[in-house]
DNA sequence: CTGAAAGCGCTTACAG
DNA sequence: CTGAAAGCGCTTACAG
């Protein structure tokens, strides 16, 4: 078991020695650049890399190159199962661009977004995806940085000082209470968060107005489980109960429908449910959840493409979404026919 | 905008110059070590730290020592919540001991296992966690690496090649098979995976067995909502039906949870539900799920402290689990007393 | 207690 | 098309 206590790492040199080339020439072969080889010696050269096993010193090249194969993310708190979605497709598109994702909770402990993203820079990323809110100051800074810095599912207007992508939230959230309004249902409340800029919010609104319907009730929640369980059973216990509700996440649904079955209220029949986010999650509730999905994977591949080509500049670069129609809505997805406005 | 187009970085030698000493005494500030430093010069040392803002470069860190302060993870696939909470938990531990995480998905392309760790040793990781079934000879290439490595929530036994650690699955089950023949209930199936070494499916059957039951149908489907939900329609549509069951993961019993609402069964009244792994979805399905929570923030501590520590030898740890108790079972947790037997 | 210098394993201008 | 050599920013024996 002791056979290999240090099993002497092959280096660049070991290949150069064995293909009968010079260590450049074997950088040239293996970054295929920026010199030419001639294909003999390419061949050589691979012979040998795949008789010795050799991979390049990842610490040595990101040294020399003055920035590694690492995406650096920040994220609130990975264990949200959106972001822990979209953290998924992430990996997956950045190991098809041979990067690799270091991930960092910026929940986790007392260190500004800021100082986390000055770690990352330390550890030598080459693109920075963030998946949090940053001020226009830590914007600034961030922009400042000369590293390529991306913001992901953060609305942003047109004021936004880093690029950024994500969904339309606006029209989103309409597709959403549009269907739910296509019901029948005239009182629509909102669930999500406080932030002025919600664009979900707004879209909420749109569709109501646009309905010549009147502004539900608007209930201000943590997007967690528990946001929506409280905030579902402060709904449950008001005098005037709304007849559909739309949660800015499905996560908040989910906590919806926990404390609306807790208060005996039946979904759709009493009181019907439309979310936002499209996670796994939301297929198996009872009902499942309708939900309008946002692309994650497609979401993910373009954010590491754009960091790897180089970020530029900013602006909101808009991903569509899709209604999923299932049963807290009021819909029979085994029926065929969309529902009767 | 483009004040700092390039922030030329600070080095360690910006910072020797400042302070006045040579670059060998700065790493030894910074290090604390190998060599003692006067209090007057450290503070000097520091102070032009901060002034200058100063990190260290971790590539050439890295470069020089050998290893990064990068511990490397591989899970089968992180956007299981049970795995998303352990990853969550393993980057705030990592945090505190100075290290970061590299997570690498191994479901996401075709690539073995010991292709991906020794992608993950050329970058230099100073440790290895593995959440993931390796066979024995795989478990003994990685234990050749001269590397820390790690198996977490994987069973071993006393066969296994590396450290482990992780619940004792075995007794886990039989805590909430127990519970569940407590209650009255002596029909109990199982649902979980069809590995041969399940140790939940052992804890099940030793409870039935010593309460004097006869072994109840066992169900052998994948961990994902999906497993469940298929396991669930075939339990509910089976000519004898059993009076409860245990599912080997929360997720699982998510889908089983959806499977029984569809078949117009309710859970406890007509099929009791208690699972595994104490995810944070299993408090918010309705019933809530009573379950055996494993402490994921101890084991993510004592992981990283391990492998900070150097591993060492093989052998598993065993973390205590704890019964959660709600309502699938058939308690009502706003009653006091336990269930009479 | 402090410093000059070699070395870690790459990349890449520069010269041939 | 190929090679000798400097340089990336650290760490750490070695010498004082």
């Amino acid at each position: 078991m002791d056979e290999h206590l240090m099993p002497r790492k092959v280096t660049r040199a070991d290949v150069a020695r064995l293909s009968g080339v010079s260590t450049a020439v074997v950088s040239y072969v293996l970054n295929d650049g920026p010199k030419p080889v001639a294909k003999v010696t390419r061949e050589r050269v691979l012979e040998a890399v795949r008789v010795l096993g050799y991979r390049p010193n990842a610490a040595a090249r990101a040294l020399s190159r003055g920035t590694a194969d690492t995406i650096g993310m920040i994220v609130v708190d990975s264990r949200n199962p959106f972001f822990a979605q979209l953290l998924h497709a992430l990996d997956r598109a950045s190991v098809r661009n041979g990067r690799s994702l270091l991930i960092v909770n910026s929940d986790r402990e007392r260190q500004s977004a800021v100082d986390q993203v000055h770690d990352l820079l330390a550890r030598q990323v080459g693109g920075l995806i963030l998946a949090d809110v940053l001020t226009d100051t830590e914007q600034e800074i961030v922009a400042s940085l000369g590293v390529p810095a991306l913001l992901i599912n953060q609305y942003t207007g047109s004021g936004g000082l880093l690029p950024a992508m994500g969904v339309d939230f606006r029209a989103g959230a309409r597709q959403a209470v549009d269907h739910v309004i296509g019901h029948g249902y005239r009182d629509v409340a909102f669930v999500g968060g406080a932030l002025a800029i919600d664009q979900r919010e707004r879209g909420w609104a749109d569709a109501l107005r646009d309905a010549g319907l009147p502004l539900g009730q608007s209930v201000h929640a943590p997007f967690s489980y528990e946001g929506g369980l409280s905030a579902g059973r402060a709904i449950a216990e008001a005098d005037r109960r709304p007849r559909a509700v739309f949660a800015a996440s499905d996560q908040i649904a989910i906590g919806l429908l926990a404390a609306f079955a807790d208060a005996g209220l039946r979904v759709p029949d009493d009181i019907a449910v439309v979310s936002f986010d499209g996670i796994a999650e939301a297929a198996y509730t009872r009902p499942a959840l309708t939900t309008v999905a946002q692309p994650i994977a497609e979401m993910a591949d373009a954010a590491i493409r754009r960091l790897v080509d180089g970020a530029g500049d900013p602006g909101y670069t808009t991903f569509p979404t899709e209604l999923l129609i299932r049963r807290s809505c009021g819909c029979d997805p085994s029926m065929d026919a969309p529902p009767t406005t």
